[in-house]
DNA sequence: ATACTTGCAAATCGTTTGCAATACC
DNA sequence: GGTATTGCAAACGATTTGCAAGTAT
């Protein structure tokens, strides 16, 4: 994976600011804001490379749209359905119980829970 | 909601056999299959509908492909990667604890949990 | 008769792909 | 130079929409 001017220039973007939730399209937005030239195809294509070397993890919370973690460690997420925000909550904070058995020959991969957040 | 031929016969497909998961094009695939001449729009139209009336449960789990789920109690999901098939997790199964409090003028619309299971 | 439904085909949205031009080592 | 990477534009798959024709009450 080679250091080139986007690659940089987008992982300064993502990792500088601290933990956040980004999605494709808001990313691209913000590096075009930031005067730095990339196409929406290579945002792509180096959000699933940092994904796949595990700098990322992807979020699916909602349907046509994916969204991006910068946290990779154990925790969950709250999801603000009226404006579609992200927000994480530590594992820590969320006491899971044993759960059930995986059936025959399946291994949890992962526990993702997710709660949906409506104004009260 | 007028019972016309098309969402009778969907119903039937949806809630005679049992709990399911299914997506508008698979259940298009079975309309189709069982003789019942149903437009994709239609059967989208009807999904709808039954998920607003409470009928159906929407479920997020992957991106690009929306399931409904005919049971709509309190129950979370087993998700197999590799095949794309959800199985029903009764609610009473998963311990969930004491959950963080909802931010400010917000409250809990609902808690998935989500267990993804790959081969081991 | 009137309002609700249907179905087609076109439109939309997020994402992916093919491929030639370009940047990296 | 050789290979990885970019960017464009076209292709995609799932879902939605506009609208004319059909159907329930």
């Amino acid at each position: 994976m080679r250091p080139t001017r986007q690659r940089l220039a987008l992982a300064r973007l993502l990792f500088e600011p601290g933990h956040r939730h980004v999605t494709a399209e808001a990313l691209h937005g913000e590096a075009l804001a930031a005067g730095v030239k990339v196409s929406l195809a290579t945002i792509y294509n180096t959000l699933h490379q940092l994904t796949t070397v595990g700098l990322l993890r992807e979020i699916v919370i909602d349907t046509g749209k994916t969204y991006f973690d910068t946290n990779v460690d154990d925790h969950h997420h709250f999801f603000l359905e009226r404006t579609g925000r992200l927000i994480d909550i530590p594992g820590a904070d969320v006491a899971l119980g044993a759960l059930p058995a995986a059936p025959d020959g399946l291994k949890i991969a992962r526990v993702d829970v997710i709660i949906r957040l409506s104004d009260s």
